[in-house]
DNA sequence: TATTGTTATACTCTATAACTATA
DNA sequence: TATAGTTATAGAGTATAACAATA
C-alpha cells in the first residue's frame, strides 16, 4: 500500500539505461494483478477478437450481432428501446441501423403510433442470416469454454448476470 | 437454435407498428444472456466508469494507471517491453508517454545499450503521484467489491488470471 | 535485414450538442 | 416542453503502414 515495489521484484541490473533484454512474460504487474478491471478488460480484447475472427466470414461485429438478436427475439422495438437495452448510444445506432438496412438485414417501419419513431423488424433475409449467425456465435462460445473451462465459465456468467 | 425466439416472450400486440410502451427491463436478450462476451462486455464499461469516475480528481484514466503502475515496478522498461506487456499497441503508447511526459510523471531517457530505445522511468513527482493514485485505485477496487460480493469478485479474478 | 520509436491514416466506439419532426 | 431519430464533432482506442535511426 505504501511503495509500491511489492511482489515484483525488479529484473535490471542498475537505475539507468536497460542492461539487458527482458521478456514480455517475466515483467512483475504489481498490483495491476489485484484490480479485476485489469483482467476484465485483457479477457475482453480476447474474447471480442475470437468472436470477430469466428464471425468473419459473415461479417459481424459484437455489436451488430446484439443488435440483430435482440430486434430478433423482439420485433418492433424502437431505436431508443433498443440503445437503452443494450447500452449503445443513440447516435451509434443510427449508424449500425443504416448498415444492416443497406445489408438488407433489418427494415425500419414507420410507427403509426407515435410518427416520431421507427418499429425495428428483422427481413426474411435478415432472420435466415441470423440463424446462421446464432450458430457461429455458438462456436464462438465453445472456445470461450475451451479457453475457460466449463464450470469457469458458467461461474462467470452467474457472477456477471446483474451487468445484463 | 432454429427460429431464435425461445425464452423471450414477445411483448408487443402485433406485427407491424410499436403497439404500446415497453420498458427496458423487460425486453429480453434472447441468447445474448448465455454469452460470456456480452457481459463481461456490459460489466468492463461499468468497471471503467467507476474507475474513471474515482480517479476522476486526478485524471488518470485505466490505461495510464496500467503504464504508470507497470513503470513503477519495473523501472527502466523499454517502450516495446511496456507495450507489448500490457497489449497496447506501441504506436498508441507514444501519445500515452507524451501525454504522462509533459505532466512531469514519467521521463524517457536514452538507452546506452541500445541507442534505438528508451528506459522509461517514473519522476519523484510521478513516485509520489502514483502512490495516490493507488490509493484511488484501491477505493474504486472496494465499489467492485461492493457490487460483486466479495467471494464473487475473487472468484472472478481467479477464473481470468491467465489473461494478464 | 530486423527492430525501436515515431508519424500518419482509417475505422470503431464513446460522449456531446444541436437540429427536425413530432408528441 | 419533451422525446425519437438524425447529423455532426471531438476524443479514445484499435489496426496498419511507412519512415529514420540503429542493431
Amino acid at each position: 500500500m505504501t511503495t509500491g515495489a511489492g511482489q515484483t521484484p525488479h529484473r535490471r541490473r542498475a537505475g539507468n539505461g536497460a542492461a539487458r533484454r527482458i521478456d514480455a512474460d517475466e515483467i512483475g504487474l504489481d498490483t495491476l494483478v489485484g484490480h479485476a478491471g485489469y483482467a476484465v478488460r485483457r479477457f475482453q480484447i480476447w474474447i471480442f477478437q475470437d468472436f470477430i475472427k469466428t464471425l468473419e466470414e459473415v461479417d459481424i461485429r459484437p455489436t451488430q450481432y446484439s443488435v440483430l438478436t435482440l430486434i430478433g427475439a423482439n420485433p418492433g422495438l424502437s431505436q431508443m428501446a433498443v440503445a437503452k437495452r443494450l447500452g449503445i448510444e443513440r447516435a451509434r445506432l443510427v449508424h449500425l441501423l443504416d448498415s444492416l438496412e443497406e445489408r438488407k438485414l433489418v427494415k425500419r417501419i414507420k410507427s403509426k403510433s407515435d410518427r416520431r419513431s421507427h418499429a425495428l423488424h428483422l427481413t426474411t433475409q435478415g432472420e435466415t442470416a441470423l440463424a446462421k449467425f446464432k450458430r457461429l456465435a455458438a462456436e464462438h462460445e465453445r472456445h470461450v469454454e475451451q479457453k475457460l473451462g466449463k464450470a469457469n465459465r458458467e461461474r462467470l456468467l452467474q457472477i456477471l448476470a446483474g451487468f445484463t
